[in-house]
DNA sequence: TTACAAATAATAATAATTATTGTTTAATAG
DNA sequence: CTATTAAACAATAATTATTATTATTTGTAA
């Protein structure tokens, strides 16, 4: 904790042109302390716990303004509504990380790699889901 | 349209041990009849043109029993809440097909190869994310 | 055909997220 | 160090996506 995680927090805004708030240190803070995937409402509990009148609202806009900044990720691009698969050749996605929009590409045009059917973990393989992140054509002309 | 596939939607009903109901087969021959990746929603406005009275909760209720059963899929198991990476090494992901639990598995640990960097479609490829669908030791156990 | 479980429509309820607005705070020019 | 100002904040209303409840209707097996 402390002064080390401080300055770094004021290293990463600076670099991000953001400015350095004490929500968003305490918030920084925390994310860098858990492990897994946690929801917003996670980890809103637990800046709570250091910022008693800390808005729900604050925790959303930081969290996507470090995901936009890409000093965190999200876990998975496709976590708005549901969406049902209509293809049902084997096929994998293209996800336009600006946009969001997801095209199909055939499992063999992908032309990937080996797929190991068992890991050591004792995770049972079904199959693998690929995601082609990167820029859609229309997306490559705005920088 | 038609017998044809009237005839199939009873078959597939018959396969999966599902009722075959008016609603359901609007359904199916509506999603056939998509491209793309529709939300319910999209979906609902469809089979709301040829059933006027029909409900958006029946048409929820229907998507979700036509993935369980297999026959549609849903294209990624990550849409409910935003969920944060708090992981800063190159991992992918293994997920639970069942109480779909998200583990991490570390970029080298899956020992999968040869990712292209650029795609005959024109998108520019920045990373690959991939899902490792598949049961977690714990929902191995209930078949 | 009839009976009964299952499915449906209508609608209320909940969860997740975003928008609005008035107040406070951080960066910085003086 | 203080005043200025744009950005950030808390509070809360609104929206969107989804699920639950319940009374009515329908599909199917006997």
């Amino acid at each position: 904790m402390t002064d080390a995680t401080a300055i770094r927090f004021r290293q990463v805004c600076a670099e991000h042109g953001l400015t350095a708030t004490h929500q968003r240190q305490i918030l920084f803070e925390v994310l860098q302390g858990m492990t897994g995937h946690p929801s917003p409402e996670k980890v809103y509990a637990k800046v709570k716990r250091r910022i008693p009148s800390v808005s729900l609202a604050t925790v959303y806009k930081n969290i996507h303004l470090f995901i936009a900044s890409g000093i965190f990720r999200e876990v998975s691009l496709h976590h708005g509504s549901l969406r049902v698969e209509v293809n049902s050749r084997p096929h994998h996605h293209l996800v336009c990380t600006v946009c969001r929009s997801i095209s199909d590409i055939d499992e063999k045009d992908l032309g990937l790699l080996q797929k190991p059917k068992t890991l050591s973990s004792g995770f049972l393989v079904e199959r693998y889901a690929v995601d082609v992140l990167g820029r859609c054509t229309s997306c490559q002309e705005k920088p």
